[in-house]
DNA sequence: TCCATATTTCAACAACTATTGAAATTCACC
DNA sequence: GGTGAATTTCAATAGTTGTTGAAATATGGA
């Protein structure tokens, strides 16, 4: 996952409503939910829901496909996993206890032996 | 980590200057940079770097001390685990193979186990 | 075809977040 | 005390994101 998209997920799950919505979907698994289902259970209204699902959708976050006349949103666990992969990458200590903390994360690499990707904005 | 400090953290990663910012200090370790240094390095703005770095405190994923003149911010690793810990948790499957795929996450729960929480708002 | 249900789209507006330049603060050194 | 460097604060503005209500689309069934 790169910089800008992981930025997209991050953004993505920054929002309340949409945070709230994915934990919704997660234990679902790929069965996932009706977009009516969601929105009766966090009180958020249609058009608002159809708002933060497009925008989970639009990060990778979540999947949907048509059953009749409801929309079935699932976790995309692929997308949340490559957010925390990218996470696990670049934003947490390489040694040791890494930020997934009781999971020894393999290759403990020293502090300082990595140079920063400068930031870069493509459009 | 509550939902909401959780959408603080994913909200102050969730812009292009500020994970920049965090991965340039990851791998500085505790010593951390000046903020200078920081914004030489990414061609940040001073005051525009401030006002990320201030957020980046506020989430928790920062801590600074003072040397002199100059301000020294380093990555709060234990803010970042709380993060990671927060997803892990929350937003990933928890049987076999959840987020972290390499790290077999101890407890294995059935998918559907877990009522999720209703959304909250404090204020 | 007509109706009801589920969901999305649209447009207007409100709220929040980021950027910029200028001024202020803090500290070290003379 | 005065000067310069590092950093923050402030105010104005621009830009982005979220919310709301109304209208549109898609589907299934009578």
């Amino acid at each position: 996952m790169e910089h800008l998209s992981a930025v997209d997920a991050l953004s993505a799950l920054a929002h309340d409503s949409r945070l709230a919505i994915f934990r919704v979907l997660v234990p679902e698994g790929p069965d996932g939910l009706p977009a009516g289902e969601i929105g009766k259970r966090l009180g958020i209204a249609a058009n608002a829901l159809s708002f933060h699902l497009t925008r989970l959708r639009y990060a990778g976050l979540v999947s949907v496909r048509r059953n009749g006349q409801q929309m079935i949103y699932a976790a995309a666990y692929d997308g949340m996993q490559r957010l925390m992969g990218f996470l696990t990458e670049n934003c947490c200590q390489k040694d040791a206890r890494g930020c997934s903390s009781d999971c020894p994360q393999g290759q403990p690499t020293s502090v300082k032996d990595k140079e920063p990707t400068p930031i870069a904005r493509s459009a």
